[in-house]
DNA sequence: TGGAAAGGTATACGTCGTACACCTTGGAGA
DNA sequence: TCTCCAAGGTGTACGACGTATACCTTTCCA
C-alpha cells in the first residue's frame, strides 16, 4: 500500500494520459486551497479534472479515502528530521515546519481532526517526534505525556474555537456593540482594546497567530525541559490491568 | 434574544403541549448523547419528538442554529465562577468543570469546533476566564496570550488527533502488526508498551485521558504563573496599525 | 489476434437539509 | 358567542451530495 507510483512489472505505464491516486489527491488539494473545503465534492473535483464524477472512484474508494490521501500528501511535505542540534531545536523546527504547511492549506486542520485513524505517513511523523524525546533521554512516561500535551499543536495548529465575531462595518452599529459589550463582557473588551490603552502592551486587534502559536509551544517545551531535568515522574496511580497488545504478543512469541 | 421562555404579554402560553426552542435543543442533546452526532438529523430528531421534520423549523432557523443552541445549553451548565480562592484554583476549577460536561457529551468538541462565531453564553464563559487572569493582576498581554495558549483546552477538551488504530482482535494478526510496527515505528511501540517494560513507568495501554488533560493544563498554568511573577512582557514587535474598533469608537464618542 | 484488465461513462438511488404552500388550533377582541 | 389571525404543525417536493451498478473503451500482453 501507498506505493502509488512504482510501475509494477505486471503492467507498464499506459501511454494515454491517465488519472491516478496522486493526481486526484493533488487536484483535490489545489481545489480546496482555492475554493475551500466546503466546495470540494466529487462532482466539482471531477469537473476540474475533465472527467465524470464516478471516474474518481477508480482511484479512491470513497471521499474519506480521498481526504486521507490529501493529508498524506501534505504531511509528507514536512521538513525531514535534522539529526544535528539539540532536541529542543529539532522538535521546534519540525513542528514549525508542520505549521508552515498548514498555513498554506487552511482546510487541513478540519480534515485532520475528522480522520479517525492514522495512516503510515502520519505514523512516521509521530514516530519521529517521539524519537526526538527518547533520544534526548526523556523517560518513556514523560515522553508520552509530552506528546499528549502537545495535542494538535504537534500538527502545527490549534483550533481557534469561537473566534469573536468581527465588529460590524457600520460605525453606528459598532459603537452600539461596543457599548453593549463593555457592560456585558468588560474583560473581553478590556483585553481586546489593550493596544490603545498602554504603550507597554503589544496586543493589536489583529493578533499575531504565529506569535500565539510559538508562545504556547515554547511554554510547553520549556515545561517539558524543566520536568525532564528535575527527573519528574508521574505520581499517577498505576493501572493494574495488563496492556492487551503486549500480553498477547508475549504469549504468542514464547 | 435568548429570552426563550418569557411569556410575552401579547400571548399567554398555549394550553396545548407544544415545542419550543429549548425543548428541541434538549431533545437533540439527548439524541446525540445516545445515538451519536452522525445520527442526528432533522428527520430523526423530529421522529423523536413525534412531529414532522419541518415542524422543527418553527423553532430553529436551520440545523446550524440547532447546533448553536445545543452548545449554549451545555455551556451554561458549567459551574459558575467561585470568587473565593486564588486564581489558579478558580481557573483550574472552571476548566475542569467544563471538561466534566464535555465528557457527558462526547459529540460536543466536534460541534464546538465547527461553530464560527461565539454566542452570548459562550462569550460569558470566555469573559469570566479572562476576568480570572485580570483580577489576579495579570497584564493584559499576558492574559491575552494565556487565553490563546489554553486554546481548546479552555473548553475542557483537546482534540485527540489521529488516535493510533486499535490492535486487531485476532492474535495472529496482532503479532504480525506488532512485528511490522516494531521495525517501522520503533518509538511508538516503545512508548506504547512501556507499561510492561518498567515498573517505574505508569503508562498503560488505555492511557488516562483525564490525567493527560490535567498534566498539560497544569504545565500551562504553571508556565503562566512563572511568567506573571517574573513580570514577563512580550518582545513581540508592536503592530503599528490602530485597532479599527477602538479608533472608530473614539471618534464617535468625542 | 483475442481477451482481460484498467480506466472512463451513464444512470439512478438513498439521504439530507430545507423551501413553500397549506391546514389546525386556540384564544382575544368584536 | 362569533370571528379572525397568528403560532405551530403538515405534506410535498427539490436540489445537493455520495456512491452502487452496469456498461463501454482503450491498451497491451499472451
Amino acid at each position: 500500500m501507498y506505493d502509488v507510483h512504482v510501475s509494477t512489472s505486471k503492467r507498464a505505464q499506459p501511454s494515454r494520459v491517465t488519472l491516478n491516486r496522486e493526481r486526484v489527491a493533488l487536484a483535490a488539494i489545489a481545489f480546496a486551497d482555492e475554493s475551500g473545503l466546503d466546495a470540494l465534492n466529487m462532482r466539482n473535483l471531477a469537473q476540474q479534472l475533465n472527467v465524470v464524477p464516478m471516474a474518481l472512484y477508480k482511484h479512491v474508494a470513497n471521499k474519506e479515502e480521498l481526504l486521507d490521501e490529501m493529508i498524506n500528501s501534505i504531511v509528507s511535505e514536512i521538513d525531514p528530521l535534522d539529526a544535528n542540534g539539540d532536541w529542543k531545536h529539532s522538535l521546534r523546527h519540525r513542528i514549525l515546519s508542520a505549521r508552515r504547511i498548514l498555513l498554506r492549506h487552511p482546510w487541513a486542520p478540519r480534515v485532520i481532526e475528522s480522520r479517525n485513524s492514522a495512516s503510515p505517513v502520519v505514523l512516521d511523523y509521530m514516530d519521529s517526534l517521539i524519537g526526538i524525546f527518547l533520544n534526548a533521554g526523556f523517560s518513556l512516561d514523560l515522553t508520552h505525556h509530552a506528546m499528549h500535551a502537545l495535542g494538535s499543536r504537534m500538527w502545527g495548529f490549534i483550533q481557534e474555537v469561537f473566534p469573536t465575531p468581527a465588529p460590524p462595518s457600520d460605525p453606528d452599529q459598532m459603537v452600539a456593540m461596543f457599548a453593549e459589550w463593555s457592560v456585558r463582557y468588560p474583560n473581553i473588551i478590556e483585553m481586546a482594546t489593550a493596544a490603545n490603552h498602554s504603550d507597554e502592551s503589544t496586543i493589536s486587534q489583529s493578533c499575531d497567530d504565529q506569535f500565539e502559536f510559538e508562545f504556547a509551544l515554547d511554554l510547553l517545551i520549556d515545561g517539558f525541559e524543566r520536568l525532564h531535568k528535575s527527573g519528574w515522574k508521574s505520581l499517577h496511580t498505576k493501572n493494574e490491568k495488563t496492556a492487551p497488545l503486549e500480553s498477547v504478543v508475549r504469549r504468542k512469541l514464547k
